[in-house]
DNA sequence: CTTCCACAGGAACCAGCGGACC
DNA sequence: GGTCCGCTGGTTCCTGTGGAAG
């Protein structure tokens, strides 16, 4: 419990701290004027993109691939942004661009939607509408009456619309390729605008996944963004740092420490941010001058306390009842056989009026939290008396007891 | 050497459910 | 609006097994 005295004292810490000079600089929706390592993808992308408006013709749809962190929306804002301020007419919108060719007039407009927050056709098509001014009901209209205003207002503008859709896997998963079909088909049903679209996903295996006709007409050029290497995470860093930090505050070998962290993981850049900004935020918490490796390694655990936080909570319930079956034993300090568990197991179950589940499935349990590492079975013969696994948790108690607690049925156990 | 414990874990099967299809 | 179908998560039944005890 915070008393008013220790509220007093973290005030009084955070206002000595000075450690920030403007942390939104490592979120991850920043968008800076430098992407490092990532030259090759933007010159390819705004080649794409740039060199068929040059002579007046639509530009190919594109595909762009890679692991998450690995620059992809950044890299296509980037491009598009880089388009309307190299060629912008000064407009009033910034999403427009004016394009001079030769001698006629091309009028490019610009936009990227993620898909994980506009997942369904009908969003979708709404936001796009929105962007070239149309606004249409939250509900209502068919996806079809959209569709017509859509094509309708795009020939009314007389422009090259190219539309970015970001973690399109979103969008598939949950209503299916269909939009992305008739949007890659649409410029047949325009005379006087066109559409490029651009995909954008982590998905490596989406491909598989869509109608082949989608497959073609998407993927007319393709775009692979590789992961970091601990290096490259570290240029990075040092550029976001400069901007986010406070001069000097950064103890020699943050920043790689925090590169080789994410570089472990599938070099996730968000992660390596991630990482710096928690680190720095304890830091600041405890009124430290400045930020120092240790404060690195316990960042690296409170996000995976974050995690595994999550991962208890979405389980289901029998799992959960098994995890805390474990606890509860190896709160009393036993290392417990499967047989044990079981029955802890079955007393928590009666105790909230359910029909248990077999051992051999509780059995099958325990394995698959073993696997995903919240607690530790080993296989122990004991001779005469059997051959059982021993199972203890391996994961923080504060971690556990975090993870059950709106559950009020689960939380009277512990 | 054999026995036998206390399970591990494979195989087959089943109920329920969401989605595709007519 | 019925039906078929594949998937998930469960059950039943079963065989396999390392090593202390006898």
């Amino acid at each position: 419990m915070p008393t008013s005295a220790n509220i007093e004292d973290l005030l009084r810490r955070l206002s000595r701290a000075n450690i920030f000079k403007d942390r939104e600089k490592l979120r991850p929706d920043y968008l800076p004027e430098n992407l490092p390592h990532r030259e090759n993808q933007i010159l390819r992308l705004a080649e794409i993109l740039l060199s068929p408006i040059a002579r007046g013709a639509r530009p190919s749809n594109v595909f762009i691939y890679g692991y998450t962190g690995t620059g992809k929306t950044a890299v296509t804002k980037h491009v598009l942004k880089w388009l309307e301020r190299k060629w912008g007419y000064n407009n009033t919108s910034t999403l427009e661009t004016f394009l001079y060719s030769r001698s006629d007039v091309v009028r490019v407009i610009t936009t990227i939607v993620n898909c994980r927050t506009e997942n369904t056709n009908y969003r979708i098509l709404r936001a796009l509408l929105g962007v070239l001014g149309v606004e249409v009901p939250f509900t209502g209209l068919s996806v079809a009456e959209l569709y017509d205003r859509f094509i309708e207002v795009l020939e009314k503008n007389e422009s090259l619309f190219v539309v970015a859709l970001d973690e399109i896997d979103q969008l598939i998963d949950k209503s299916g390729d269909e939009l992305l079909y008739r949007l890659t088909r649409i410029n047949s049903e325009l005379t006087r605008s066109k559409v490029t679209i651009i995909g954008i996903t982590n998905s490596l295996n989406l491909r598989d996944y869509l109608d082949p006709r989608v497959k073609s007409s998407l993927g007319e050029e393709e775009l692979v963004f590789p992961p970091y290497n601990a290096l490259e995470l570290e240029d990075i860093l040092k550029e976001r740092a400069e901007l986010a930090f406070q001069p000097g505050v950064l103890d020699p070998g943050v920043i790689s420490l925090c590169a080789s962290l994410a570089a472990r993981e599938h070099g996730d850049a968000r992660r390596a941010l991630d990482l710096l900004r928690v680190a720095g935020e304890i830091a600041e918490r405890e009124g430290a001058q400045k930020v120092t490796e240790n404060h690195v390694k316990l960042a690296l655990k409170d996000i995976e306390k974050d995690k595994t936080v999550e991962v208890i909570r979405t389980l289901p319930l029998h799992s959960k009842l098994v995890l805390i079956s474990v606890y509860l034993l190896w709160k009393q300090g036993i290392s417990a056989s499967t047989g044990e568990v079981y029955d802890m197991y079955c007393r928590l179950v009666q105790r909230i009026n359910l029909d248990p589940l077999t051992q051999r499935r509780v059995s099958d349990i325990i394995s698959e939290l073993d696997m995903i590492g919240l607690v530790q079975a080993k296989l122990m013969s004991k001779g005469r008396y059997g051959r059982t696994k021993y199972i203890t948790l391996a994961i923080p108690e504060k971690a556990m007891l975090e993870g059950i607690k709106d559950d009020s049925r689960l939380s009277a156990f512990v």
